[in-house]
DNA sequence: CGGGGTTCCCAACAAAGGTTAAGGACACGG
DNA sequence: CCGTGTCCTTAACCTTTGTTGGGAACCCCG
């Protein structure tokens, strides 16, 4: 994997954040990043430990979730290219939730140690940092109100949409067709519903062909009605700083 | 409204926090707070707004909630005195939800320019006021896994002891009896059910004695039946900075 | 003290979602 | 190309939660 690659995936995420410096770059690219393959389905942080790096995805996707102790899992949120899942865990030090691979990833490891050196040395780049896990609250926040009000269906849409989102705001182009890769268990724990009913719900977006979902890619069918049924507004993800 | 409380308040929900030192104790003190009363039931910061201040709860509740399209209403938390419940609009510049106070409150307004300032100035302080929004994000994750995963009685003895701990956290004794100025409709809006069935859970969990909800105050009466329906643990609130 | 609003309470019925169980499709390795 | 495991699919039935509509209690203000 090319190091520049890395740092454009990087950059790419960070300047949709907010404005960059020439200087600001400049310490960026000091960062020692450790870049590391992972399988499919693997922990790459788990609830309870203390990790004493944060990682960025650079290819593939990972979920969070919590395991409660009656055995149900809870996704808390999906991650793509270009993301920091557990920045938060720079200054949260045991962590309280698992982070997962759900397809094969390659990741870079950036040592708490250099992002706190980097953070004291640029209070600008600390800021962004700062904000980038205050974006990550903000879609926390989308998740509750996702997952306490909305009906099943609703609640589907409502992820497509913002997958679809942010794949498009990190450069990746996602039309009409685009890779979710999360088995209809998964969609389940997401959607805090059975798999049972999860199928329900997929089948019945299908049959009335509004979002097609199957083997791990999505396919809109009729926008109108996925934006209706979702209610997706995406301010809640901050995108453009200035506003 | 003496000055020196409104520092101790605030000191014992960042002391809890992490570790101060002297000098950046003595930075606090420079912070200029303007105190401001607020009746009940009054929105503080509105979604969409852009505020120029932070807002520290001195005395009384209020709650973060976001509206949807079809009307309803979803609560995010609960914020008690010593907690700085918007201090994310600081870098995230356009709110994303509602501020909104459940009784009438006292408040202190700290400037973003002031909090950008300090930040800057003592990267202690910045870290900790970091750490603190990652608490809040925290939080958020924990409340995500109570509306998707638990049955709604489990959803209400969990808000239940989360709010008790934080309470007894800031130093507010709060033994098996207890302030949570939530009418039933709002308990609904927490744990994402309709008033009704609301009615319902707190009706249960009376008949069942284990805990009593009435007129804005709680009384646990069987500790072991409560945490046993709330699968409660306090990990996520990381309170202790040390771990 | 009286009246109007809010909050609480409850019942009957409807709908959404959970449970259990089982068969079929597909993918991968031997 | 056959077996094994994972994932998808469906059906029948059950439980939880939502809906509608009403009445009682309480509280504040005039």
């Amino acid at each position: 994997m090319d190091r520049e690659l890395v740092f454009a995936t990087l950059l790419r995420r960070l300047n949709t954040v907010s404005g960059l410096e020439d200087a600001d770059i400049a310490a960026l690219h000091e960062l020692p990043i450790a870049i590391r393959h992972w399988e499919a389905g693997r922990a790459i942080v788990s609830d309870g430990e203390r990790p004493t790096d944060s990682c960025l995805v650079i290819e593939g996707f990972c979920v969070r979730s919590k395991l409660i102790a009656s055995g149900q899992r809870q996704i808390l949120s999906i991650h793509i290219p270009g993301e920091i899942p557990d920045l938060q865990s720079l200054h949260l030090h045991r962590m309280d939730h698992d982070l997962i691979s759900l397809t094969a990833c390659t990741l870079g490891f950036i040592s708490h140690a250099s992002l706190r050196a980097l953070t004291r040395a640029k209070p600008n780049l600390a800021e962004m940092l700062w904000r980038d896990t205050l974006i990550d609250a903000a879609m926390f926040r989308e998740w509750i109100v996702n997952v306490g009000q909305r009906p099943a269906t609703g609640r589907l849409a409502h992820i497509v949409l913002e997958l679809r989102k942010r794949l498009e705001v990190t450069g990746r182009p996602a039309g009409d067709n685009f890779e979710m890769p999360l088995t209809q268990e998964q969609i389940g724990e997401a959607l805090g519903i059975t798999p049972v009913h999860a199928n329900r719900v997929i089948k019945q977006l299908r049959e009335e062909r509004i979002v097609d979902i199957s083997r791990g890619r999505v396919t809109v069918l009729d926008e109108a009605k996925l934006g209706e049924l979702a209610q997706f507004d995406d301010r809640y993800l901050h995108q453009n700083p200035s506003l």
